[in-house]
DNA sequence: TTCATAGTTCGACCGTAGTCGAAGCATTTG
DNA sequence: CAAATGCTTCGACTACGGTCGAACTATGAA
């Protein structure tokens, strides 16, 4: 009776009405919030609780505790595959719904996360290093390449100082506003420190923007855009 | 709360144990008997015609019934896809078990089915037409093409007076030990009682067995092999 | 510190759906 | 025709799992 891979467990745990309402609302590819995906499947918080409990266990789900919150995004590629095909199967084209964060267009531009930049602009700085391959991917957690680090020490920063201490270099940090990974971690907060050193930008007092001056602006879209 | 295309409901589909293990039986291409999908299943054939009515009616199988039986095959290739997704992501590879019909070997190369040749060679015919375009798969049914019928003239049959009559000329029957279509209708039989003609191969009396002779054969490979 | 918000755990309720025995059709075989 | 086989339908039982209220923990804000 067993044939090797079980499907039936997975295929269960998306077959629950309010589960499958989830696993679509993360297909945007964004990373929401357990009250966030209850209120997406209709259903009160305490359930949700127990639903993320389980499509976590089942390996559906990547949770991601950020301060007071839980984050959850979809585990892997191969979920979203087999969650498209899915559509595919039940025809009619997929909707997604999203409802994200902030209302301020300053704030979702670019802001302090922990003294580290976050928003539009922390996605872009955090793509970029991506692109240029001076980040790697490993099996856990972020590591600067040689080209990163070379990088990094010609744009005035003390790397040796930053290795020296014991809290980690790079660490992904879960954008708000953009529900996507950026760059934190001592790093992370050493580039936001020399762009301020630089003037390119400044925080303003009584909140966390970030405003970049014109020059500063340019300077970074010039430095990390590409 | 409703999302477009409804993945819960094949979701839930796939989810139970019993549905799954007939699926991934069916997984083989081949169809089953709801007995045997039973057996898969380990479950009383009662429980698995009500699984198995579900399934039809949810899209995932095609349902067709020969004689006394009833055969399942997966609806179409989009199911396959999605079982196989599931299987990936399942983790560990997937098993296949298979068990398949007719004792006799000269049964199951070739044999008389309701006047049409089936078995191994049916198969081989029918293919070899595919292939080189004489049918053509329709909405529902199949038809023969125009290079299908100047072959099948050229073959030595009168297809005129086989589209006169009013039973239909090709039609498509699942084959008992290859568990795969091949080609029944009046064009079917008028084959077979043409290789008779040619004396290509003779019925057995008291079975079901189509013998060919050796020459016979030869010409048959010539002919539906390419 | 106290209060508010986000999420988890516990317990109880309820419904749905899987299961099988028994009886009923349908088709083939003798 | 009767008997056998393959499958379906009906009905009853059972259990698993989804649901929410209430109480609890953890983090951040005032």
């Amino acid at each position: 009776m067993k044939d090797g891979p079980d499907i039936a467990r997975i295929a269960a745990l998306i077959g629950d009405p309010a589960r499958a309402n989830m696993l679509t609302a993360l297909m945007s590819g964004k990373a929401l919030t357990a009250t966030e995906l209850s209120q997406e499947a209709g259903i009160t918080l305490q359930t949700a609780s127990s639903h993320l409990a389980k499509l976590g266990a089942g390996g559906l789900l990547m949770p991601r505790k950020q301060g007071r919150h839980k984050y959850f995004s979809l585990a892997n590629d191969e979920v979203a595959h087999v969650l498209e095909a899915l559509m595919g199967l039940a025809a009619g084209s997929g909707h997604l719904r999203t409802r994200t964060g902030p209302r301020d267009e300053e704030l979702r531009k670019a802001r302090v996360c922990y003294n580290h930049l976050a928003g539009h602009m922390g996605i872009q700085m955090y793509d970029s290093f991506l692109r240029q391959g001076f980040l790697d991917i490993g099996t856990e957690g972020l590591t600067l390449t040689k080209t990163g680090a070379s990088f990094v020490r010609d744009f005035g920063i003390d790397l040796d100082g930053l290795t020296a201490k014991k809290s980690p270099l790079c660490r992904e940090c879960l954008d708000w506003s953009e529900r996507r990974s950026h760059l934190a971690g001592s790093l992370g907060r050493a580039l936001l420190a020399q762009m301020e050193n630089l003037s390119w930008a400044k925080r303003i007092p009584e909140s966390r923007i970030v405003r970049f001056t014109k020059a500063g602006q340019t300077e970074f879209d010039a430095t990390f855009q590409r």
